[in-house]
DNA sequence: GATCTTTCTGTTAGCGTTAACATAGCGTTT
DNA sequence: AAACGCTATGTTAACGCTAACAGAAAGATC
């Protein structure tokens, strides 16, 4: 019997000895011509590119990196794709990242300390070149593990706390205070939150914070507040603005903790012929453009998603290319508030 | 002097041989603890684990991955993370390999078949167990690596054409034509498209070409179309529905290429006070669960997203525990059209 | 023409881990 | 007590590639 079964593929993956017998040198010089590195003449480096297009040879990275102590890879771990927040900064990572030779690999926490612990654990068992993760707050193993791995770390999304290297964001807490202003200069007094169950999204948390600590030096306070988890959070939004509102038909202000169920709340207020933003004013929080085509604009205050991850991903790239450029970098987003419909101005 | 510079990391990243140094076995042991292959007493596991643990040791899974020829990545192409299509079956894929060793790595190609390509060959480079992909149109060059790598390859989201190996997904083509027939069952004469001006997305053509095809076997065809590129989908649902009932105000029905388009109809047309679904009927397509608190709910076709990515990450765990399992499996699933409140029924 | 450059190519020795085999120790069997 | 089997550990040789150095070929300089 010759080999297997007819057009399957060949019994073993090609290594650069195939592509060396196939053009007649040695392998260190194909590997200096797939690398590009090192003179090569013309003639060599045709021969052997044709016998690696020929052969299909696609190198080996793993023994590559083994070799060279050297990987292409980020590792950028985020709490959650369904958010799409995050798809977001991932896109301006890979932005950046797309004209150096790193190479972005996601992980995803679901925002559980326990998870992002061994997501964090996986990739730096690859020997990531740098790391970009969402939020300051993780557990000691993972702090430890951050420190240990030698490579910059840049850590997004929030700026209110002690980053381990580098961190890009805006101010949560400032963010939620900023809204509370606004909303009291406009005159709204009777003021209700609505927010996600979730005590791990430290972020959401921050805002709250803010915004009632900026309210209560108005003398201010939250009336009444409603959480919910899971599910479509424009239905979501709808729900809890009905039942805030039925149990506290007073209110005349309504933050909502993003802009999905703010949007729910708005197309509530609207079928029932609300007053938007005279009877009620609303807020929502992050800017996500998807939402623009909503009959009325929703008040909201942009994350900065896309650039965080622009950031993000330049602070990284210099820290490889220049392993002296200075750790510990820190850039403060300042995002405005967009009044949109739903807020009344001054 | 203890050790190095105050609360530094260690100059040099810990291998198998630092622990075997602290715990007193030798480095072959260490692996065997750290991986739970073979035998080994409690008392030297524990004491293996504990250097472990106190020295922070990550193993290289580089090094490993060279070693025992087996890596443990599943590669996952994707041609978009803003689509929201997308994140859903990576959920999908996340869901069912992490009860196994396989961990996903993903690769964004932006609809470009030269992304594909390069994306593609990088994550090849890596040596991965499987591929998941997106579709069933690639280049010759993704085709010849897709089948000279030897691992298992699942093509996913259509199954309207031959499969490099395994394939799961719906037949877009089918989705169209029920959509068609649904919409002439219900009266409707007058037709409408609207959709993305994206010649690259492969799935949205062919359920544009089988509902053109159905409805000429009704005798009908769509009387005009409109075409969108970037921007808010839902901005540009409003804008394009004004567009083309400006132009053709005798249309009764419009059939959208997704739902977040079909939803800024929607609004428009609730807006304009039209009465939807009598004087127009409207839908999408995907089944986007994020819509659901909208006024009225679309009309529309789920693209069975999670359960796509469920699947063929089952398809790939399976393939790889079992060498021997049967490779070209073809999962076609079967969606059933929603009627929401935008398409008469009968 | 001998020496020195410069350009190109080859050789050697790892990178950190694991597969495969070897061996030490110890209780069992006959 | 010799032979066997078992468990627990160690030794050796890759895995496929690249860094670092070595050498050959070809031209340049004196």
């Amino acid at each position: 019997m010759a080999t297997n079964a007819p057009s399957s593929p060949p019994p073993r993956t090609l290594t650069l000895r195939d592509v060396s017998e196939a053009s007649g040198v040695s392998e260190m010089t194909v590997s200096r011509v797939l690398r590009n590195r090192g003179d090569v003449s013309e003639t060599t480096r045709n021969k052997v590119l044709q016998a690696a297009k020929d052969l299909g040879y696609v190198p080996n990275k793993i023994a590559g990196a083994l070799a060279s102590q050297r990987v292409n890879l980020v590792a950028v771990i985020i709490p959650s794709l369904s958010n799409m927040v995050f798809p977001e900064v991932l896109t301006g990572i890979s932005e950046v990242l797309d004209e150096t030779p790193l190479q972005p690999v996601f992980g995803v926490t679901n925002y559980q300390p326990e998870r992002e612990e061994k997501v964090l654990y996986e990739m730096l068992s690859w020997r990531p070149s740098g790391v970009i993760i969402a939020g300051l707050e993780h557990s000691e193993a993972s702090k430890a593990m951050l420190k240990a791995a030698g490579i910059p770390v840049v850590e997004i999304m929030d700026v209110d706390g002690e980053p381990i290297d580098s961190m890009v964001g805006i101010s949560h807490r400032r963010a939620g205070r900023e809204m509370a202003n606004a909303i009291v200069e406009a005159g709204y007094e009777h003021i209700g939150f609505l927010g996600t169950k979730m005590p791990l999204d430290h972020r959401a948390r921050k805002r709250f914070e803010g915004f009632t600590e900026a309210l209560a030096k108005s003398g201010l306070e939250v009336e009444d507040q409603e959480f919910y988890s899971g599910g479509s959070a424009l239905a979501k939004g709808r729900e809890m603005t009905e039942t805030i509102l039925t149990r506290s038909p007073n209110l005349d202000f309504l933050y909502y903790s993003n802009d999905m169920i703010g949007a729910g709340g708005l197309l509530y207020c609207l079928d029932k012929g609300i007053a938007v933003p005279q009877q009620i004013g609303l807020a929502g929080f992050n800017g996500v453009e998807l939402l623009d085509g909503l009959p009325r604009q929703l008040a909201t205050m942009d994350a900065c998603r896309a650039e965080v991850g622009r950031a993000a991903a330049h602070i990284i790239a210099k820290r490889v290319s220049d392993p002296n450029a200075q750790p510990g970098e820190r850039i403060v987003l300042k995002p405005q508030i967009d009044f949109g419909d739903t807020l009344l101005r001054r």
